[in-house]
DNA sequence: TTAGGGTTAG
């Protein structure tokens, strides 16, 4: 763009009005709108006027800046000019009031626009919709004259955007017709409401699949932790061969291998530091993966490279900063960050930073800080806190305040066996035997059984998955021979097992 | 040369 101005510059003549909007949209794509207004009243200073492709440039650049009083001079101008029955100044107006959610200013210009042909009520239903306003947006979807087929599915993913799966199935049953978006629009659907099956059988369904619907599909397993299925189907997806997959699609298996196995923490920072370009989560994930393999002082490192770049940190990077000084025992330092947080980035702590703040306390034994901690919170604590204090209870052999965390646990989460788990480990390091078996009574009567741990390890380039006592391997024989073995040369060295640890299935 | 709809990572 600076050289294009830099050319425009040196047009001799006053540039027509053509080259006066060939750099609005050069700025506008480029993403810098300021220039386009600063560019704008420039040309108006020159007495250029202004034509019909002018303005939807100018106004939606508007729109990017939340630069509404200069909208509002953009329109009047507009209309001086003589462009108000222009149906692409109006449909962009709608938008841009609309997206600052100035509804009601958007559907005035609707209301005066001479002629609405079908852009002009979908962006105004749009509008509707994201103002969450479902009834006036479907009202007008009712009255509109002509209905094609991006006004129904931009009704469609209106109710899924609030969350009415029901009725936007229904609307997309009654479609006359459907291109493959209409298919996509509900499929996304399916995945980001959690409901894997329907989106299966919508995805067999579909008459015509692009990179979208299998990202689409592979985004819905992702999202509902089912990572096999997202290696699963991305392989189908190669071997069927009509899509390529993109960035978005390696972006999620990728994503799907990092829960699936455990790579070498070297090659990540090996990836991190050949990347030409960094952005926030680019650090955010090198800082929160170094800090959640316990490299606590390379995480604060990291941090301060993050700030020497010129990036600001965000409320996630902060989680794995306060992880980090969990793990070194940091208390102050930890309190330090939680302080900055506020004080120094803006960032408003959220229940997970207080969880964060709680294990800092409890893990370094500060019992009665951590419950202080709880009770000071302007939030009510959630089961992760709770976990976090039952967790460091064991540690530092406090059943009574384990046995609060406990109360407040089963409130919380009534059907997780775990709990229970944790609680009567206590006990049984103190050797009370009879609280064991009096939580274990209390464990059955509530008719949960704990789900064993389980592991994922990568075999011949695949991933394997075992729990304890699994039978389910067709080499299991030979396997726990083979584990037999392992037990007896470790009794040889004298290695005694800690069963304890072992019942936990961890 | 201008206006409306679908996917992702920490």
């Amino acid at each position: 763009m600076a050289y294009a101005r830099r050319v425009f510059d040196q047009i001799p003549d006053p540039p027509n009005i053509a080259l006066w909007n060939a750099m609005f949209k050069g700025y506008a794509q480029n993403e810098s709108y300021r220039e386009v207004l600063v560019l704008f009243s420039n040309m108006k200073s020159l007495d250029v006027m202004p034509n019909c492709f002018t303005f939807p440039l100018v106004l939606k650049s508007c729109g990017k800046i939340n630069a509404y009083l200069e909208g509002q001079e953009v329109q009047c101008v507009a209309i001086k000019g003589g462009f108000r029955a222009d149906p692409f100044v109006g449909t962009t107006l709608i938008d841009m009031y609309a997206g600052g959610g100035a509804v009601r200013e958007a559907y005035k210009v609707f209301g005066e626009m001479v002629e609405r042909n079908v852009v002009a009520w979908t962006s105004m239903i749009s509008g509707y919709i994201l103002c969450r306003d479902m009834v006036s947006a479907r009202r007008l979807f009712d009255l509109a004259p002509e209905r094609d087929v991006v006004l129904w599915n931009t009704m469609v993913s209106g109710y899924i955007e609030l969350g009415d799966m029901v009725a936007a199935r229904k609307l997309f049953d009654e479609m006359p017709n459907r291109d493959v978006m209409s298919w996509n629009t509900v499929l996304n659907g399916y995945a980001n409401n959690g409901d894997v099956e329907a989106c299966e059988r919508l995805f067999e369904e579909m008459p015509e699949r692009n990179i979208f619907s299998w990202n689409g599909l592979i985004g819905g397993y992702a999202q509902n932790g089912k990572f096999f299925e997202v290696m699963e189907t991305f392989k189908r997806m190669l071997i069927e061969g009509n899509v390529l997959p993109n960035d978005v699609t390696l972006v999620i298996a990728l994503s799907a291998c990092s829960r699936l196995g455990a790579p070498d923490l070297e090659n990540a920072v090996d990836v991190f530091k050949s990347m030409a370009r960094k952005d926030l989560i680019t650090w955010n994930t090198i800082i929160n993966g170094i800090a959640m393999h316990g490299h606590g002082s390379d995480a604060l490192n990291l941090f301060c490279e993050m700030k020497n770049a010129g990036e600001t940190p965000d409320g996630i990077t902060l989680i794995g900063i306060l992880s980090a000084c969990t793990h070194m025992g940091l208390v102050e330092d930890g309190f330090s960050y939680f302080q900055s947080m506020v004080d120094d980035y803006s960032i408003v702590p959220q229940i997970k930073h207080y969880g964060c703040m709680v294990d800092l306390f409890a893990r370094a034994g500060l019992l009665e800080q951590a419950i202080e901690f709880v009770r000071k919170m302007p939030m009510e604590a959630d089961a992760v806190i709770w976990a976090a204090l039952l967790g460091a209870c064991r540690i530092y052999k406090n059943t009574e305040l384990a046995e609060v965390a406990f109360d407040q646990l089963i409130k919380l989460e009534p059907k997780n066996p775990s709990n229970f788990v944790m609680l009567s480990n206590i006990y049984g390091d103190l050797g009370r035997w009879k609280d064991v078996a009096r939580l274990k009574v209390s464990m059955r009567d509530t008719g949960l059984r704990k789900l064993p741990g389980c592991s994922l390890i990568e075999v011949n380039d695949s991933v394997v998955e075992f729990y304890s006592l699994d039978e389910r391997h067709s080499e299991r024989e030979e396997i726990y021979r083979a584990l037999r073995g392992l037990t007896k040369s470790l009794r040889s060295f004298e290695y005694l097992p800690d069963l304890m640890e072992l019942e936990q299935g961890g």
